[in-house]
DNA sequence: GGTGTCCTATTCATGTTTGAATATGAATTG
DNA sequence: CAATTCATATTCAAACATGAATAGGACACC
């Protein structure tokens, strides 16, 4: 009655069929024939006794069940590209892959420089980058390194703070040369004003008490690093991290009317805590992003 | 340069060489022959070019790699038994296969009448229980359904509360016979007390604001079985949840002095919400578990 | 020290898996 | 409407991985 375990190619088989959408697609991906994994997904099915895809013409469509167990293979596969990295050089060598993930802003403005002074030091590890800010990237094994903008709790997971950025009002010296800037709350709302289009972290800003809804900007935008081109273009008045803005010569002002603080964290798998590379990475980030949060962090308020 | 990506076969030999510490071993764990295991672990060696086993006469002992990649293989495993557990049975029948993992307590005392009321009204869904108190487990998909009792905070996870159990101080009746109740905190250090030996969660513990620390137990236990156990049998006096002392004819006592709440859980991956059978079962759980807390919660208590 | 048991490494015939080739059907395109 | 380009299914010889058998080393037990 009770048949064996599948064996685990089976499992890959059936990840890059339901990625690709055909048998012809998953061959290509893997390296093997069509034919071949068209037995896979037979002897799956076989072996856990139901039916995972409708056959036809032009391509294979999954089942419920197939939906449904597409998640675990998807697991497998990132567990399985976890372990080809933690094994691309031995753990005490500083050479291999590091896969990090980071938000938009922070992966794209501020550390590629941090990334290119750590290459000159350690040229021979490979780094992947993934724009995400979803926070369950580490336990799904998505990336090994992760640089959050809040407290991660998961057990599993090695955090440190590395400081404080506070986020303020700035713009662009061209457009304070054509339309000055507000004075005021009130006189804000004058202004081109570039924020959030439907993203929820919009929820946790607000003016000195004014909610902050969508209709109180006029050019909305759910990418941080559109908003902030905008900014540079001079287009009006936005949000951004007082660090950036100083490197960047936008103004910033009325930094009592407006102030969020960001934590920085890095995070990392605890499985990966004896590996040389990872942590060579982790302590350069710690101190270069610590550096970065520190320089300009904040004008000077009233009390 | 590079070599293509090692077949998924490869990481269950691998692992499960590292689990048996031989290749004979590992070929009776998965009905292959130590050859072939043997083949397995050279080609992947030769995959991930690096050495993982120092072979010997009397097995194989793990390399530093092999280590680091242990956890990476037990992240496959974990998600391939998930998926495997999944496609028992279809997402919309009530049969098929559970994982559920709970604390001692728990898992021992409080859920074997739940389940057993489940398995009359859906015999044919079959349970998997595993006793921990680690609470990564769901996200390494080592169980399906976790019952916890702290909330957890873990974004991919559907969480329910379903009560506050309320633990205090119990004695049985023929302990109490012999000996009689204190009647004040300074009394109870005459009393045999029923505590923790090595645990964590000791830290948390304390009476009416007296740190309780290990040597103010006479029997220490990191068990909470075993504990609950020696309370049962009369020793001394201990502490457990009051729907349980209520059940097995202990006595309460000091209600004032000693209260700790804790709030129950029922955790779930959010991968399985559609599948009907782990709905059944969770909601099994939510409805007679709130009946468990809510029964002799708590004695009532002075202002 | 002989005996049994555990392990790995190697060999070789066998059985399975694979891919190239092909047939076929269904869309899409000129 | 024919030509093209997708796709799956099937066949069959070649390549491959497998297991049985065997050799040999280490260790424990009597």
């Amino acid at each position: 009655m009770n048949k064996p375990d599948p064996g685990w190619e089976y499992y890959r088989s059936f990840l890059a069929v339901m990625r690709e959408g055909s048998l012809s697609g998953a061959a290509r991906l893997l390296g093997l024939t069509q034919p071949t994994v068209g037995r896979h997904v037979d002897a799956l099915e076989d072996a856990l006794g139901i039916s995972l895809f409708m056959r036809s013409q032009n391509g294979l469509s999954p089942t419920d069940s197939a939906l449904s167990l597409m998640p675990h293979a998807e697991a497998m596969a990132s567990a399985a590209e976890a372990l080809q990295r933690a094994a691309s050089g031995t753990a005490d060598e500083d050479r291999g892959t590091v896969r990090l993930t980071a938000s938009e802003i922070i992966g794209t403005e501020v550390l590629p420089s941090m990334l290119t002074s750590f290459r000159a030091k350690h040229p021979l590890i490979e780094i992947e980058m993934m724009i995400s800010n979803r926070n369950s990237d580490l336990l799904r094994r998505e990336a090994d390194i992760a640089i959050r903008m809040a407290q991660p709790t998961q057990s599993a997971l090695v955090a440190k703070k590395v400081g404080t950025v506070h986020l303020g009002l700035h713009a662009h010296p061209s457009y304070i040369e054509k339309y000055g800037l507000p004075s005021s709350l009130e006189e804000l709302r004058e202004h081109p004003v570039i924020g959030y289009d439907r993203n929820a972290s919009i929820r946790r800003l607000n003016l000195s008490g004014i909610e902050l809804t969508r209709d109180f900007f006029s050019y909305r935008c759910d990418s941080d690093v559109a908003q902030y081109a905008m900014l540079k273009a001079g287009y009006g008045i936005g949000v951004c991290q007082y660090p950036l803005g100083a490197r960047d010569g936008l103004v910033s002002f009325m930094p009592d009317a407006f102030d969020f603080p960001l934590d920085i964290w890095i995070v990392m798998h605890e499985d990966l805590r004896g590996n040389r590379r990872m942590r060579l990475i982790f302590d350069h980030l710690a101190e270069t992003l610590a550096a970065y949060a520190k320089a300009a962090g904040r004008p000077a308020r009233k009390a």
